[in-house]
Parts: C-alpha cells; sequence; structure tokens
DNA sequence: ACGCTTTTGTGAACGGATGCACAAAGTCAC
DNA sequence: GTGACTTTGTGCATCCGTTCACAAAAGCGT
C-alpha cells in the first residue's frame, strides 16, 4: 500500500544475511566513538562495496545524509529494528555433547537480541547437571518452554542420527525457527524456518579451492618443466 | 585446451558448496546398501531439486546412465575427488577456548579427508595441555607445521580481538585456506580462501524471518487496528 | 529388431544479485 | 545567498544461479 520504501515485504535475502554484519561494524564504530560514518569507511569495515552496502540500506529506508553519511547509532538502531533485535528472543539448546556444552558458554548468545532460556538433553545421565549457569533438562519440558517462555528459536546441537526426532518435537511444540548444528538435512513444514551451521561442509569447501590453487601450481611448474630448460625448478608442490 | 566435460577451471560456488551434502548423501545410502540411485531420490536425500542436482553433477562430467542413474559408489568417489578428499589435509586449529577445545574434539574432522596435526594458543598458561589427544603448542610453531606437515588449512577459534593477529600469522606462514570462527571480517591477500562461521549471525537471520511470521500472524488479526496509524513512528532521531 | 519406458544431460527462459555511473540532495565556505 | 563539493540513492546493464521442458540415450520386453 504505501510508497514508504521501508515497504519491507520484500528485503532480498541475500541483503539480510549481511545485516548483521553491518549492525556489527556499527558497534565497533560506535564503540571507538565515531558517530558520523560514510558507505565507503562502513562498507571497508563490513568487507563490502560501498555501492552493496547502499543499495543494502536503501531497502530499510532512506537513513543516510547526502554529503554526510549515515549517523551512527541512528542506523545501528535501524538495522537492530528490521532484525527484530529490539526484543530478546528466547533460545533452547538441545543436546550437551561437546559441541552443546560449548555453545551454552559461548558469548554469542551474550549478544543483545538473545536469551537461552533453557538446555536440553535426551540422556539421562545429563539430567539436571548445571552448564553456564543453567541446568539441563529433558526434552519434555518443551511444550511448557513455548507456552510459558515464548520459546522461539531452537538449536540443535546433537549428532545426526536424532537431530530429526529433535526437529520434530521442536515443530510439534511450536518452535518456527532452528539452527542445526548436526551434518544432516532437516525436513521440516513450510512455516519453518531451518539454518545449518556446518564444520565439515565448510572445511570440504576450503578444500575444494586449495586442491585448485595447488593444482593451478602444479600445472604452472609442469609447463615450465616442459621447457627444455631449467630442470631443477621441479620441486614437490601441494600434497 | 580439452574438450573434457570435467574441465574443471569454472564449477560454479553455488555447485560446489552442494557438494558436501550430495556426498553425505551417498556416503548414507551406501550404509544402507543401496548400490544405484536416480537423480530424483539423491536430490530428495539431500535437500534440493533433482533438475539443480543434475545440473550441479553435469559439471564434473557424466557419470549418470541414462534410463538408470547413478551407481552410489562411483559418484561418490568422483565427488570426493573434486573435492580433493582423496588426500588428507592438514588442519591447524588456533584459540584453545570453549569452541576451540569443542572443535578439538569434534567428530566433524574424523571424516576423511582431514586430520587436525595440531592446536595452538597464544595463552602460555594452556601450553602443554592435552586436548583430545593431542598437545597445545605456542603460535611459533607456525612455520615448522607448514614445512614439515603440509599445514594447509587453520582455523580460527579465538576471540574477535586476536583474530586478526592470528590469522596474519597464518598467512604469512604459508596457509592459504582459513576457517573463521570469530566474529570479524578477516582481511587477507587474494590468494587466500576465508570462510566464516558464525553463530551470532545466523541468530540474527532467523531473528529477522521470525520477526516477519510474527508480524504477519499480528497483521492477519489486527491489520485494520495496525494500518492507519504508521507512518511517521520511526522519525525520532535526529542528530 | 523395434518400439516403449525411464531417466539423464542440457539449451533456453527467467529471476535475483552485483557493479557502474550519475543525478539528486544535502553541507560548507564565504 | 550562492556556488563548489561531497555523498547518497537508484536506474541500468550485466552476470550468475535456478527452473523448465525436452531431446538424446540407455534398458527392457516382446
Amino acid at each position: 500500500m504505501s510508497a514508504d520504501p521501508s515497504a519491507r515485504r520484500g528485503i532480498p535475502d541475500a541483503t539480510v544475511a549481511r545485516l548483521p554484519e553491518y549492525l556489527r561494524a556499527l558497534t565497533g564504530l560506535a564503540e571507538r566513538g565515531i558517530t558520523s560514518v560514510s558507505s565507503e569507511e562502513l562498507a571497508s569495515a563490513a568487507g563490502v562495496r560501498s555501492a552493496k552496502l547502499r543499495k543494502d540500506l536503501s531497502h530499510l529506508g532512506s537513513y543516510g545524509v547526502r554529503g554526510v553519511g549515515y549517523e551512527v547509532d541512528h542506523l545501528a538502531y535501524q538495522i537492530s529494528r528490521e532484525l527484530g533485535l529490539t526484543q530478546d528472543w528466547p533460545v533452547a539448546i538441545i543436546g550437551m555433547g561437546n559441541l552443546g556444552h560449548a555453545l551454552a558458554a559461548y558469548s554469542g548468545f551474550a549478544t543483545r537480541g538473545f536469551r537461552v532460556v533453557a538446555l536440553l538433553d535426551q540422556d539421562a545421565g545429563l539430567l539436571g547437571q548445571e552448564i553456564a549457569g543453567i541446568t539441563v533438562q529433558p526434552m519434555t519440558v518443551l511444550d511448557e518452554l513455548v507456552a510459558e517462555q515464548g520459546l522461539a528459536i531452537g538449536v540443535i546441537a546433537t549428532p545426526a542420527a536424532s537431530a530429526q526426532e529433535v526437529c520434530d518435537a521442536l515443530v510439534a511444540a511450536g518452535v518456527r525457527s532452528i539452527l542445526n548444528f548436526a551434518p544432516c538435512v532437516l525436513v521440516v513444514p513450510d512455516d519453518v524456518d531451518v539454518r545449518k551451521v556446518d564444520l565439515s561442509t565448510e572445511l570440504q569447501i576450503l578444500a575444494f579451492h586449495e586442491q585448485r590453487k595447488a593444482l593451478a601450481a602444479e600445472g604452472a611448474l609442469g609447463a615450465v618443466a616442459l621447457e627444455p630448460v631449467k630442470p631443477e625448478l621441479n620441486r614437490v608442490v601441494g600434497r
């Protein structure tokens, strides 16, 4: 309806994915006492091109001043609001193995906007144990957490074998946003969002590029080696 | 040069990012004794559309049989090879805090293709301690690791404040592939690949979508009440 | 041998994201 | 008030990735 540029029905996913980085950069600037920033400077701090930054920001409204730049606090607030960080989202972590344990203590949650309200595990042996000041509870409290605490986000840190089962329990309890650390594909209804964080996938992508670099170097040396001169350049590369 | 379809100069990044998932799906099928699979089945197991899967696979060559499908073992091998997993990549983890500790013990590395050869930390208090069977060493051994172990991949699990410093040390030692868990932008030369894994970014993206869902529900209920009042509500801050 | 069925591999259309270049809109100096 | 200067916001062209739809290729039954 409105011609308001913040007709936020359609902020591109690619833009949304970058907003947290912009917010982080702005927070850093604010801590250093900087109150105003140009798109060029902010883009550089966030690791993108200034044109991309400006286009991204234009999707949330017109918060800059031509000839001057952006007011750091104000822009940070606008991005926070757009991301829904002006409220605290209750989070539950399921699976208190190595990873879940680390996540419970990880400062990432300490960021304004999120609050760990529960640690859950299926293993009766861990129940009652206290981790990072929170008592580990059984999965059966999920319904209660959603109803009484407004639990909205579930973090799955279980082995892959139990991830789908845990996911189903979260969905059944009414959780519609899931962060999955288990290396597997989760099947969920359309109205549930799943984001996946996968260490071994990332390593494999790095390995692909690393291999390409190694092959390129080898190829370059090989080409030289084909020339009848300079045989001593044949060094072992990569491997 | 060659008209070989596996002219791998250009496998799209988007495709490379999905290959690990295909590989995982294939491994799962193989474990269940399945020897042949159609693009439809494999795509379903990997959570993508069959057309996308087929196009992705077509970038590495023509390994399917029309009217039949793909031979599981063979395709798994081809993807492994393309990803560079037929060799073991030496990995070092830097930063033995909560996260680094969990990563050292995490089974993600146990996947064929990677081998943790060192755990490093700048804190002298942790040196000599043994984690997951590996002794924590100081950063100064980096050069040695690259020269003698062929260290190729560095995993940064330090706080954001020291991440760039650690990154610079890795690059100086010759490491060209970095997986960064610290919530910050790393500046590196062009020939170095950095991939970032960031818990709080992922949570914030989820929060955005969660908020949108909440607003949509609210809007559906109270559309009449909310609509006329909205303009000028957000223009509070001057400068 | 031959047509019927299945499934791959891919050309072509489409849509979204990126980068470029510049007009519009503001500040600042005087 | 005016003109020079700075920086935003955005139309446009381009590129990359996804989806569609189908011809080509293989197996199978007769």
